[in-house]
DNA sequence: GTTCTAACA
DNA sequence: TGTTAGAA
């Protein structure tokens, strides 16, 4: 299939399916006429790659998980499980930062409320 | 009509 | 990511 069926299936846009190539994300084949040739199996890969792009997780990190998604069960409850945990560790210190950020800048925004107040 | 690449917002 | 330009 083309890229425009599996963007429809997936549920996500053309240009998506393009830049998950771009990052390494998905590998379809190209046809003579050089469009991307796609099959069944991508759909569910780009269905995955989305859930795990809205979870906030870097494509970089994506890549190195997604040779785990078709590997043997053994490996699935163990390793992406303890890879998830920690990516979302570092994702909770991300939220820590922009919380601090925003807290001094409001506490800013006080002081100059404050101090506007006093002279007016 | 659909896809491609590249580039800008 | 969306969108757009020009070409196939």
């Amino acid at each position: 299939m083309r890229i425009g069926e599996v963007a429809r299936l997936a549920g996500v846009s053309v240009r998506a399916v393009r830049y998950y190539e771009e990052e390494g994300l998905v590998r379809p084949g190209r046809g003579a006429n050089g469009y991307r040739r796609f099959d069944e199996r991508d759909v569910e890969v780009v269905r995955q790659v989305r859930g795990l792009i809205e979870c906030g997780l870097p494509t970089r990190i994506i890549r190195e998980v997604l040779p785990y998604l078709d590997s043997p069960d053994a490996l699935l409850p163990e390793v992406p499980c303890e890879y998830m945990i920690e990516q979302v560790e570092r994702q909770r210190e991300v939220l820590e930062r922009r919380i601090s950020c925003l807290e001094r800048n409001r506490d800013a925004l006080d002081a100059y409320l404050a101090a506007a107040r006093q002279s007016a």
